[in-house]
DNA sequence: GATGATTATATCACGTGATGATATATCATT
DNA sequence: AATGATATATCATCACGTGATATAATCATC
């Protein structure tokens, strides 16, 4: 699948997905990215488990990101190379969506 | 309906509703939003009218838009004041996500 | 060593909302 | 009068996030 195909699946992404793919940049299994995301997020986001593992297939079959080996009872993943340039486009975007939003809400305080 | 239940159904949002609750700020008609929002993202976000008047009607039942009058062909809303504490709870949101995606980017440049 | 909490992954059914397509009508311009 | 822009509305579809449920191993602790 190109680039330009996995950009439009996946931008705009959920905010579950996002911080998924996140978590990625450095490796980690599915139970260590519930736990980062708590961690990193204060509490705020606590992802269900459907969420997390039915995110991971479907991220591992379209290459955003990719099997990092597997210890134990473990599977590891990473973000792939375009994985990254994914998240980047979307952090862009959301950069994007907060500076207008900042920008408007000022005019009305 | 009360304001933490729509906060849990309005947040976090989709890039389209942020925009459109946006645009209310000011007030304005269904296709003055596309247009506005059209100009504001430059080209890159062109609402179908399916999105719009969808969300346009779905916001008006539940309270987070009001109209503003009714000139000829035109229906004019404007955000309310529960939608307002909405928005700005999604631009903090926003702002989150944002910053957390830098601060982790940074470190793989 | 039994019990309960935590770690760890997987699958399924459900609902919701975004989207594209389609329809309708008016207005301005050529 | 024909075309394109203005303006709103509805409908079917589809994908995705979510919560529930299931399974099992490991760990702490009593």
């Amino acid at each position: 699948m190109d680039i330009e195909k996995l950009r439009r699946e996946y931008t705009p992404m959920s905010e579950t997905a996002f911080y998924i793919l996140l978590s990625l940049v450095e490796e980690r299994h599915g139970y260590g990215i519930m736990q980062y995301v708590d961690g990193l997020t204060g509490g705020r986001i606590r992802l269900g488990a459907g969420t997390l593992y039915g995110s991971l297939s479907r991220m591992e079959k379209d290459g955003v990101i990719e099997a990092a080996g597997e210890e134990e009872r473990r599977k590891l993943y990473r973000i792939s190379g375009i994985g990254r340039e994914i998240l980047k486009i979307e952090i862009m975007r959301l950069g994007e969506l907060y500076q207008n939003g900042m920008k408007l809400w000022e005019g009305i305080s």
